[in-house]
RNA sequence: GUCCCGAUCGUCUAGCCUGGUCUAGGACACGGCCCUUUCAAGGCCGGAACACGGGUUCGAAUCCCGUUCGGGACACCA
């Protein structure tokens, strides 16, 4: 392949009918990367031939989707991103990069086509059709269609011009078909198993087939890049390549990702686990339709029934989202936006999804494999020869880690931006309830510890307690028995416990000024030396009364980030409670 | 069923093309220890794989064939 001749151009072509699906993002990263890497063009298509399925919305969340991973688009659709910078356009003049748009071209290609019976209209009903694969099936033999030997063209093309209803086929020739894959090598397609597929459908819209390859030609794309779904599509496409006298790109099929278990990643998934955890938790369609009250539209616990027994149904995703957090499970996330919301940065989704499927090949100084990185390495090191064959399974801890690591990496100042960021778009109103200072002083203590942003808001992670308010604070009975009510040595108070050692430091604390971390810990420090205790005894003491549990960030940050009013009717109320049980 | 593709630790993979340096390396996960006011992080250590059978060769994870297993495609969806 001389890449001094050739102007590359790559493609992501998705088709409008949901959001765009992790498995989705690696697809178009790779045909990202290899643009940049050759200095070509990336281009973007919507393939909305499906007239029933596409939606206009899904578009918008696909374009979305695509600029917060990063991958920006060269000629496609025009998109303006968070930071304003416009993505798309059409500086070749190949567009429209709707499909939906570019009818005229499909119906002169047909016309040619039939005119040189390289192409003809088919009348058989879906009925006939369902006969016809019936009757393959019960021959054991796969169904193909193929023109009829008493096939009357004239009389075809006829009925066709009367305006009776029909499909155009192609008039594929049996030849063995040669599919040169930069990924698998060389594949050969015997010609028995050639088929007339539909070029055009009833609807006068082109299939799959016919416009991806007429678009493919005329917007000059070089290189395919795509799932290995397509790799038995691609004889029908190289077959129409070769009558249509249109280049053949290079292809490169890529290994499939499947969820952890082997099965297919589906949005699906979020339903299943959604019914699994109500089935288990014995949760009745009239408790689950409830909690759905505030769902638009809402649902009725009849539909709720029909959702638990037919694993084919699914629940919107507003619904799903609202049912996950009432019963408290966390959905598998599938798509972009689940990603998204979960708190995991762009840069290492597309890290991460790079390496299902493709590895760098280089080391560490360490002499560690090199396996993070960003995507302008990516671009500049992306090489198809580097590509596996073998499919792998989506690890979710995998991400995670890479995730915490970013996190844990960043500077302060910037995870609080994220965090910030993030909250704009998910959860508001901890913006309002937090000022700008504790805010910064909870991603401090968060940072260290969270996996993904949505954590440091979540009421079970790690810095939860100061999501909870003072009064709801539940105290771990083991913890208190540990923590509070043990027997303490104290060098000058003899044996004592926890909770009365709690008490005297309660009143230090209180004098503190200002109310930092800095100076709560120095004001600890003091403490167990004039008591001749351990930090310890002190510290955990603290973090129960204060949290519940004997599990939070370091004990002067986790009372900075509450603030003396809140520790105090915190430690008020954990003495209060203990003391009753004592007696 | 037919066609197509694939096969290295639990998972992602390096190594394979250009056989020996592989008693198979790394990462994530897991277990242990250390550090420690808890957690997280960090440090150290550990268990863990060439699917099987034939060939070729002095020598095979690497090349060839077969078996098995896994996956994909068989629409007027894309």
């Amino acid at each position: 392949m001389s890449s001094t001749s050739t102007h590359v151009v790559t493609r992501f072509a998705p088709s409008p009918t949901g959001h765009l699906h992790i498995g989705g993002v690696r697809t178009a990263l790779f045909n990202w990367a290899f643009a940049r890497k050759h200095a070509g063009s990336f281009l973007l298509r919507i393939e909305d031939t499906d007239q029933a399925r596409s939606s206009e919305s899904s578009t918008r969340g696909i374009l979305e989707d695509l600029a917060w991973c990063g991958i920006d688009w060269d000629e496609g659709p025009e998109f303006i991103d968070e930071i304003g910078r416009p993505i798309g356009g059409d500086p070749r003049s190949v567009g429209s990069f709707f499909q939906s748009k570019r009818l005229d071209l499909y119906n002169r290609v047909i016309d040619e086509m039939i005119e040189r019976d390289l192409a003809y209209p088919a009348f058989d009903t879906p009925d006939q059709l369902a006969a016809l694969r019936k009757e393959a099936d019960a021959g054991k033999q796969s169904f193909r269609y193929k023109r009829s030997p008493s096939y009357d063209r004239t009389k075809a093309l006829e009925r066709m011009r009367a305006g009776e209803p029909c499909v155009v086929r192609f008039h594929n020739p049996d030849k063995v078909v040669r599919v040169v894959d930069e990924v698998l090598g060389d594949i050969h397609f015997q010609p028995e198993h050639t088929d007339d597929f539909v070029l055009r459908k009833a609807d006068g819209f082109p299939t799959y087939h016919f416009a991806v390859v007429v678009d493919d030609q005329h917007m000059g794309v070089t290189h395919i890049l795509r799932g290995q779904e397509h790799l038995n599509n691609t004889p029908r496409h190289v077959a129409l390549q070769i009558a249509l006298g249109y280049r053949t790109p290079v292809f490169a099929h890529l290994p499939l990702i499947f969820n952890a278990d082997g099965s297919k990643m589906s949005k699906r998934d979020k339903d299943k686990a959604a019914r699994e955890a109500c089935n288990k938790a014995l949760i009745s369609a009239e408790m689950i339709a409830e909690m759905l009250t505030i769902v638009e539209p809402p649902i009725v616990a009849d539909e709720v029934r029909q959702w638990q027994s037919d694993k084919r149904r699914g629940l919107s995703a507003d619904a799903l989202r609202v049912l996950s957090a009432r019963i408290n499970i966390t959905l598998p996330e599938i798509d972009v936006e689940d990603f998204r919301r979960a708190g995991y940065l762009p840069d290492v989704i597309c890290n991460y999804m790079a390496l299902l499927g493709w590895n760098p090949g280089q080391k560490n100084p360490d002499g560690t494999d090199l396996e993070k990185f960003d995507p302008a390495f990516l671009a500049a090191n992306f090489s198809l020869d580097r590509i596996g064959k073998t499919n792998s399974r989506f690890d979710r801890a995998k991400l995670a880690s890479f995730n915490q690591s970013a996190i844990a990496a960043m500077p302060d100042a910037e995870f609080a931006e994220r965090f910030r960021d993030w909250c704009d778009v998910y959860d508001p109103s901890i913006l309002s309830r937090f000022d700008a200072a504790r805010l910064d002083l909870l991603c401090t203590a968060a940072k260290p510890r969270v996996k993904t942003l949505s954590e440091v808001a979540s009421p079970v992670g790690p810095v939860g307690f100061a999501f909870i308010p003072d009064h709801a604070v539940a105290f771990d009975h083991a913890a208190v028995d540990k923590a509070l009510k043990k027997p303490v040595d104290s060098t000058t108070h003899g044996v004592t416990t926890g909770a009365a050692l709690l008490r005297d430091f309660a009143s230090e604390l209180a004098a503190l000024d200002p109310f930092t971390a800095e100076a709560i810990e120095s004001s600890l420090k003091a403490f167990t030396e004039s008591h001749g205790v351990k930090v310890g005894s002190i510290a955990q003491a603290i973090r129960v009364a204060v949290t519940g549990s004997t599990v939070s960030p370091g004990i002067g940050q986790t009372l900075a980030i509450l603030g003396l009013d809140s520790c105090k009717s915190r430690i008020d109320r954990c003495l209060r409670e203990v003391s009753v049980a004592v007696a």
